[in-house]
DNA sequence: ATACTATGTCTCCATATGGTGACAAATATA
DNA sequence: TATATTTGTCACCATATGGAGACATAGTAT
């Protein structure tokens, strides 16, 4: 079998055609609009091959899902920084970590599409990705807390509802423009949720 | 025409066994499953009388909307209390509303798969619904902020911060065990959870 | 050349969906 | 009693779904 990628038929680009097709139907409808029938049309290839090459709509996701790297979300230069900061500036990254969290997920509408089906439906798939989430969320949040070492009450659960209020907002502002006063749709409510991160880290740890 | 409810043919009570049949797959399967042959079939009625009696699919979601009383979410008891409050115990009110929204909302299955839909639908229902709690929640939060009269800077985006966090944890428990090692599916876990709004709301507001 | 396998297209199937028209029976009106 | 209207059932349609078998052809090996 050659290698040669100019061929008419090539099993390799079919496959990552299709992964393709997943993303962007992802993108454009989110994962409600995904099935077998809608990613063939968007691969403008034959839905036999799913099951020929994936083995069913289940490892086409897997795959979609490894592709994109879902499965991480705190990139490693966060990781780097918090071991050699100072006491001092511990708040700061924090803040700094809470705030690159809310950045990052609003630019990026697939991880958002992806956190939402999590949210609706409990499979194989959803499961693993959610658990290597937890673990890495987690592992980063050890980290912060064995560094600062007065032990907080209850920072686990403080950090917790921190980020999940970040998710939360982000998520529900894809459907609607304003909450509890702040403008979701503006980069102005941003701006006053980022603040406000600052100020509640800021009072809490002193 | 009469009005005796014993006959066999009764429009009203059929009108009712298509609302509550949508409150059932509600409950069991979330709105995913709302469908005009679904909602037929639990009912056991025939589909034509949805559009018949409600006009289709929209309208009875309305309906039962309507009969949920699912715009409101805050009791007015709290409203009351607001009023007559000191301001010495301003804190503790913050938190016990904070409170009683996560408890209410845990208890709640039906509240949960509807918020569920509001993320991920955008329609005549569902902004519908959501700008009714929106005003109502807002009105609460006004009524705080103007009670303690100094205005402190991001009051608004500190409680939709939390608010979030909240609804997103409770919303998030139906799917996944752990949330930044807090455990959601166990009492202790919450607990944890309350007594970090505590925590919060007592530094923040100094 | 021949045969073989990999890749891809096509057709068909059973099922489920939302939606509609025809009809039967119960109830109300005359 | 006779007639009209309301309430409900049934059959049907067009469409979409996931899934599988039959087949054509491109690429490889003999």
């Amino acid at each position: 079998m050659k290698k040669d990628t100019s061929t008419q038929r090539n099993k390799e680009l079919s496959k990552q055609k299709l992964i393709e097709a997943v993303g962007n139907i992802i993108f454009r409808e989110g994962f409600k609009g995904i099935g077998i029938n809608a990613i063939a049309k968007e691969a403008n290839l034959d839905k036999v091959l799913i099951y020929r090459y994936f083995g069913g709509l289940n490892g086409l996701l897997k795959a979609f899902a490894k592709q994109k790297d879902f499965y991480i979300n705190i990139s490693n230069r966060l990781h780097d920084e918090i071991e050699k900061v100072q006491k001092s500036e511990l708040k700061s990254l924090i803040v700094e970590i809470l705030i690159t969290q809310l950045r990052e997920l609003r630019k990026d509408r697939e991880l958002q599409e992806l956190m939402l089906w999590e949210m609706m439906e409990k499979n194989e798939l959803t499961i693993a990705i959610a658990k290597e989430r937890e673990e890495k969320g987690y592992e980063l949040s050890s980290k912060l807390k064995t560094k600062m070492d007065l032990t907080n009450g209850e920072t686990d659960a403080i950090m917790a509802l921190l980020v999940s209020g970040i998710y939360y907002l982000v998520l529900r502002s894809k459907t609607v423009d304003m909450f509890n006063g702040v403008e979701l749709n503006s980069e102005k409510g941003w701006q006053k949720i980022e603040n406000a991160i600052k100020q509640i880290i800021n009072s809490y740890f002193e």
